[in-house]
DNA sequence: GATATTCATGTTAGCGTTAACATAGATGGA
DNA sequence: TCCATCTATGTTAACGCTAACATGAATATC
């Protein structure tokens, strides 16, 4: 009953099983698999044999034997930033209820790096690829192409996918935080954001706030970057930096919560009457934050949404079902306490 | 030269690109792997067929015929708690200057989803298991004993490992943290925690905290447990909830910074004086938080040593290396501004 | 009661690689 | 010049499992 515990020299195969169940391997085979006829009676002796011996089936040879696979490579850019973990733990929960098993690579936003990650993962033959982003090496996009397996790329829609796309438009959460800030008033914008210019989400989040405030006629007045070090500790910084330099700025966006957040605790501290004075917005809705004094403006990133969207469109294709190709999800605009509200 | 876009019918393999080289399939196998003497000339045909066709070796057959697969289990409770993908973080970055790969399963810390998931990960037979905290079922460790390969138990030291283990002392930090306590004249002490009483670590850490606080003859004087939800706003509701049960604490002790934080923001919003009337801590030194108004006092849980550490024990041994099979950390105390300093 | 059907099992032949050994030509030292 | 050694390649046989087909017994159909 209790496994053995003197671990075996020669590693346990299916074989072992089968003689000591007195049966033949295919029919170990079937037990451990529950697939095919057999007796209630051999099922019994199968079982018992295999947790007796402490057997753990070796999916390397059954996956080649099989040509079946249940991993799903799930590829992102970073663990650092709270939104990924919070997208994987969202597919998780969808591929829990599927023999699918999700598999993690990490870029560091390095396009290299991504082609190597994605490479190495493609090489165990994953039953599907969730990817972030829609910008990839030349390599990549064709490594995609030729898998014939269902890709999803996840969190943006602006651009040319390769397959299946659940995201949000960045350009258009850009456009419509500037729209909204424009529409309360405010006049005198600045920018705070990473460094990152491969964060191709940031950049056209940006880009579509810096086009909806032309429209208005307005333009960004100052603007501050970071790299590195704990996002709260920067956006304070960067506030202070900012509004040291351009005291007349009635506004201040932030690319993420996080330093928005910070900017938002140095304007508590220093007496910044925020909105009034000082308007303030992030982006992602990251609820982490829903604790502090003020509710920071932001827009939801619909990231628990895109983690569910993309899992079941893996799971649907692993079942051979057509599925929607392009889902579109609209995020949305919390005006929280630093966002005037007409 | 660029790998060629219609999706080839039956899938490539290591023949595709001998014939495409005119050698032998052997010899593509060892350019591909670099193993081997292999002429110039050769490589560079075999490399150039490669790239052209766009094969993507397959790395379940490799495995198969080598017995050798480059990946390493790693098994973590949740990936909510930031504390667990910062320790992933870690992990990579060591293993990234090996030939191993993580590969990450979630336990959502349910005994049985673990036991579930090692069986599914030792499955594909990986070169090493990390897995967080020395609390495992039966079958479990079975498994973990019998599998044959470095099995590192992380974040935990209080109890009796499979193989190698690398952490702090829980216990030992709940002590610490009780005697600093003490120690600056604090007597009357509330704490709140999750409700999770499969959060060994916690629980350990509240043990060596009642424990030390019993030598001195004090008790806990009041407490208040959440589950789920915001934890800053969980922290938040706690801390106004405990003291106006008990209005008479001096200290208040959280088990994670995050509803410490929490905590701090609400006596600060509400003009406690802290560290004066009421002193903090949490756990954790998460640097997240550094940017709030007043640091917290925490304690540095190591975790990024672990990780790395962890991570170099499973490299030294997959290069047959004897190394030591049990680290202790030791968490270190920051006082911050929330626990006053004599 | 003869034949078709289902059930429970076994047999055979790969899956796509790589380890281990084999071979043939080139190189080198005496 | 001869044989030992190296270099570059090829051949063969696994690796541990499962798909597909085969078999014999039990059961159902008329």
């Amino acid at each position: 009953m209790a496994p053995q515990h003197n671990p075996p020299k020669r590693p346990l195969t299916l074989r072992d099983v089968s003689d000591a169940a007195g049966v033949s391997e295919m029919t170990v085979s079937r037990v451990l698999r529950n697939r095919g006829d057999v007796s209630d009676a051999t099922r019994a002796r199968v079982t018992e044999a295999a947790k007796k011996l402490g057997y753990v089936p070796n999916k390397i040879a059954g996956a080649l034997a099989s040509q079946r696979v249940n991993l799903v490579a799930v590829i992102i850019p970073s663990m650092s930033n709270m939104v990924f973990p919070e997208v994987m733990t969202s597919i998780s929960e969808v591929l829990d209820e599927t023999p699918l098993q999700p598999v993690i690579g990490v870029t560091n936003y390095l396009p290299e790096k991504e082609e190597a990650v994605l490479f190495e993962m493609l090489s165990w033959r994953p039953s599907g690829v969730i990817i972030a982003g829609l910008e990839h090496t030349d390599a990549a996009r064709a490594m995609m192409r030729n898998a014939d397996i269902p890709i999803v790329e996840i969190m943006d829609l602006d651009g040319d996918p390769i397959d299946a796309v659940v995201g949000v438009s960045q350009r258009r959460a850009g456009r419509e935080m500037a729209e909204a800030i424009i529409a309360e008033g405010y006049r005198k914008i600045g920018f705070m954001g990473t460094n990152m210019p491969l964060d191709h989400r940031a950049r056209k989040r940006l880009e579509g706030f810096t086009e909806a405030l032309a429209k208005a006629g307005i333009e960004i007045a100052d603007q501050e970057f970071y790299s590195g070090g704990s996002a709260l500790v920067k956006g304070r910084e960067m506030t202070e930096a900012i509004l040291k330099r351009s005291p007349d700025l009635d506004f201040l966006y932030y690319s993420n919560d996080m330093i928005g957040a910070g900017g938002l605790l140095y304007c508590l501290a220093n007496g910044i009457d925020v909105p009034g004075q000082v308007g303030l917005a992030g982006f992602n809705g990251v609820e982490l934050l829903d604790g502090l004094p003020k509710r920071l403006a932001s827009m939801d990133a619909e990231r628990h949404q895109i983690g569910r969207i993309a899992a079941e469109i893996i799971a649907a294709r692993a079942r051979g079902e057509e599925v929607e190709q392009r889902v579109e999800l609209v995020p949305k605009l919390q005006f929280g306490d630093t966002l005037k509200r007409s």
